[in-house]
RNA sequence: GGAAGAGUGGCAGAGCUGGUUGAAUGCACCGGUCUUGAAAACCGGCGUACCUGUGAGGGUACCGGGGGUUCGAAUCCCUCCUCUUCCGCCA
């Protein structure tokens, strides 16, 4: 959620921002409407606190009087109150009224993007930041898509997902188990390396939590929903991680905040069909591990390059072929500022796939939870939150399977062998 | 799931027979005096948000959440949530 006083203060920045960002001139026009109806909150707020003010001192002389027994006398301040009362419930309607619809209308703006944001619409406006050093692997023709491979070698079985579940529930099996396995333990090991604090939080969340990350209202869709208790399933480790900070003040010395955890990430993926969905490319389940940030604003855009620079060392590791990519205004999502998207190379497939999404918030979110630390001057402020896949599994296992298959069978790379136990999947 | 009790400022803990209580007191924390330095002692400060004012300041709201009674509620009533204890159930 942008910041009010920012949208008063800077409205001509916001403008330029939310147009990079692919807005709607209707979105746009909120502006304007925003700030006056922001100046009537103020004038409602200034009239109803002088009301109120009037009352509490009413209220006390005729306290004044029952105490010195002159209660008799309180009979004419009482219907005064009484008056003054009713006004003033008029009044607080209005104010919660004007207070609901500002933050609808303000709740319809994207974050605004950073300046080093590329402009564009789509995907192929965005800007290849980093592309791998090595050369691209060159598979056999007889090479097979990931999931010909993982039931050749009986690693998953995507029809008994179906049938304990439904598509997008596959279930793994045997060294595909352990793969998964090796990966949540090694990508884990290696984000508690880099300073993270191991966090394993609820995968059920609240209303309130789904809110203050940016999920509700916007992508209430996406979430299963478990109506009876009212709880969410996560789409993703950010939501309980960073709610982990809702409503706080940091002191500076708190920083940095570092979180990671895994998760299985629940998504409804409603609409999405075809070869988007084909084996492991898109799941209604799939593990990630997550890397939560929360920073002065003054070293967000620092810690963004660290956190590209960690997964970056994970998928060097993984000896995968990847690319990164600053995504454009267009293509970035509504609560980011910037966002670095890591992509692997799908070699038997002949695509990319998104890997790892890694953006800074600035206050877009810390506003809407209250998250805030105290400055040097006294003064309480927004932090900055981050966040970052590092890694999400099911795609990672995609190309890890196409791009290490030879005829023996799929090399299991250097750095996972001590997890997996096995250097070979046969 | 049933019964009883409880939820107050960073923590601990008063207030809960309704009226200078935004809230005693202690601890923690910050500033100062003292000291070669530290500790102790003493003095002062010490919640958040919003409105208003150039500023000093003034005002409003908040004592788990929401609603109600009343001229007036942390204090009374209703409801929801959470915690504790006992019973039941269970990995």
């Amino acid at each position: 959620m942008l910041e009010i006083g920012n949208i008063r203060e800077e409205k001509d920045r916001i403008v330029a921002g939310l147009k990079k960002k692919n807005a709607s001139q209707d979105q746009i026009d909120l502006l304007e409407k925003i700030i006056f109806d922001d100046d009537r909150r103020k004038s409602v707020q200034t009239q109803l606190d002088n009301m109120l003010s009037q009352i509490n001192k009413l209220s006390d002389e005729i306290g004044i009087l029952f105490k010195t027994g002159k209660a008799a006398e309180a009979g004419s301040l009482k219907s005064q109150v009484a008056s003054l009362k009713e006004e003033s419930k008029l009044l607080e309607s209005e104010l919660k009224e004007i207070k609901d619809s500002l933050e609808d209308m303000i709740i319809q703006l994207p974050n605004t993007p950073h300046a080093t944001v590329p402009h564009g619409l789509k995907a192929e406006d965005n800007e290849v930041f980093k592309l791998w050093e090595k050369p691209m692997p060159v598979l056999g023709s007889d090479a097979l898509p990931h999931w010909e491979l993982a039931e050749k070698y009986g690693l998953i079985s995507f029809k008994d997902g179906v049938m304990l579940t439904g598509s997008g529930f596959p279930v793994y099996k045997n060294k595909g188990a352990r793969l998964q396995r090796a990966l949540i333990n090694f990508f884990l090991d290696e984000a508690t390396a880099a300073g993270y604090q191991e966090i394993q939080p609820p995968l059920l969340v609240n209303k309130e939590t789904a809110r203050a990350t940016g999920q509700l209202p916007d992508k209430e869709g996406q979430m299963y929903y478990c109506e009876k208790d009212d709880f969410y399933l996560i789409p993703t480790a950010e939501v309980p991680l960073t709610n982990l900070y809702r409503d706080t003040i940091l002191q500076k010395s708190d920083f940095p905040v570092m979180l990671t955890g895994y998760t299985p990430c629940f998504r409804r993926e409603a609409g999405s069909y075809g070869s988007d969905v084909k084996g492991l490319n898109r799941l209604h389940q799939f593990d990630k591990i997550e890397i939560v940030r929360i920073e002065h604003p003054d070293r967000s855009y620092d810690v963004i390059m660290e956190m590209v620079a960690h997964v970056e060392k994970l998928l060097i590791k993984l000896e995968l072929p990847f690319r990164i990519l600053r995504l454009c205004g267009g293509d970035m999502s509504f609560n980011s500022a910037l966002t670095f998207d890591f992509e692997t190379w799908s070699a038997a497939q002949g695509r990319w796939l998104e890997v790892s999404s890694i953006s800074n918030f600035e206050t877009f979110q810390s506003n809407r939870m209250k998250l805030r630390f105290r400055d040097d001057d006294g003064k309480t402020r927004l932090a900055h939150t981050l966040n970052g896949s590092a890694l999400a599994l099911a795609r990672i296992v995609a190309t890890l399977l196409e791009n290490h298959q030879t005829p023996q069978g799929i090399k299991v790379p250097q750095a996972l062998q001590t997890y997996t136990g096995f250097d070979m999947i046969t």
